[in-house]
DNA sequence: AAGGCGTGGGT
DNA sequence: TACCCAAGCCT
């Protein structure tokens, strides 16, 4: 099926219909700053639109420009980025801050291949930055390319062994012109029309050139290689109080939720851990449990709390009233929400 | 190079 | 409900 005429059927689709996102270059504005493009795209990595909009609000009240953040306080960032997950992306932001301050003066390369050298960068990003923020022809491939290329020419190799092949795809259809425009086309077609389950082939401005709705089965790409059980862990989150203050920690920077506050916990193994590791000596309470499912692994973290802990060190006491302030990863904002509960039973 | 790494929305 | 998955990166 010939191809010759998607990049421009997808561009005038884009012009009639495109989202208007915060990060966006709003009427008569050629392209968005080369910050706010890579902020929003890192926030965007593997994450909603709807999730990431009100964070990149404040990220950029906050923090208008890179020697900003570069300048701020890393506690303050991560404590920012506390709910939107994946938080290694927090750590990678302020490094690469700073490298693009420290190491090239204040402003981002403008290479596809510049770019991919600073921390948190992959191939997708430096390709969506390059495109969107510098106007190059980069060959942009995200899970909704991926999805869109593979049902336009009916790939059906498996993912991720497929990957290349679907870039090759991709970069046949990229146009040397408004490669950045083209990209977020393949973006809102994915998330809006050309969707995961029910796609609106009938409004697709591709529907005649697409392999797939031919044969009547767009659903069926892309081929994906069959995923692993989840293992169902278990520990203990230790809710200490004095005070009115609740006695919180900083995780070690790597592993999970490196380098965000949290309650102490035990290790997290395949049976319950029951008191093992805690943080002081104390007659502990049950307050009830927190289910949270994580990426690779489901957790039941039993929540103990006690008002009598014996000495405590590497920690602080934060004022209860003011807990949603401490920037607690969504998994301890839970456990601390149940042992508040518990208490008031 | 396969697996670690969060969370919330949709079905 | 239980599962799927999202504008991926790093090691």
């Amino acid at each position: 099926m010939p191809v010759d005429a998607v990049p421009e059927k997808l561009l005038n689709w884009y012009d009639a219909h495109h989202r208007r996102l915060p990060w966006r270059a709003g009427p008569g504005e050629p392209r968005a700053a080369p910050y706010r493009v890579w902020l929003s795209e890192v926030m965007l990595q593997q994450t909603t639109v709807a999730a990431v909009k009100s964070y990149y609000a404040h990220f950029t009240t906050r923090w208008p420009t890179v020697a900003d953040l570069a300048a701020a306080d890393e506690a303050e960032v991560m404590a920012a980025w506390a709910g939107l997950g994946y938080y290694a992306r927090a750590r990678n932001l302020i490094a690469c801050a700073r490298a693009v301050v420290n190491d090239h003066g204040g402003a981002f390369p403008d290479s596809e291949a510049g770019l991919r050298t600073l921390p948190g960068i992959g191939d997708y990003s430096a390709a969506a930055i390059a495109a969107i923020a510098f106007g190059r022809r980069a060959v942009v491939v995200d899970a909704n390319v991926e999805r869109v290329t593979s049902r336009l020419f009916a790939f059906d190799g498996p993912l991720p062994v497929g990957r290349p092949a679907i870039r090759e795809l991709a970069d046949r259809i990229t146009p040397d012109e408004r490669a950045g425009d083209f990209a977020q086309a393949m973006m809102d077609l994915g998330s809006s029309i050309c969707t995961v389950r029910n796609p609106q082939c009938l409004i697709c401005p591709l529907h005649g050139d697409c392999a797939a709705r031919a044969a009547g089965n767009p659903e069926a790409y892309p081929v994906k290689a069959p995923k692993k059980a989840k293992p169902q862990r278990r520990g203990t989150a230790f809710w200490i109080e004095r005070d009115g203050h609740v006695w919180l920690v900083r995780r070690p920077a790597k592993g999970m939720l490196g380098g965000m506050r949290a309650l102490p916990t035990g290790p997290w193994t395949d049976a319950d851990p029951g008191l093992a590791e805690a943080p002081a000596k104390a007659d502990w309470v049950e307050a009830g449990s927190v289910d949270h499912v994580f990426t690779h692994f489901a957790l039941r973290l039993r929540v103990v709390t006690t008002r009598k802990p014996a000495p405590l060190n590497e920690g602080e006491w934060w004022p209860i009233a003011r807990i949603e302030e401490a920037g607690l990863p969504t998994l301890f904002a839970r456990a601390a929400a149940r042992a508040i509960a518990a208490a008031q039973d």
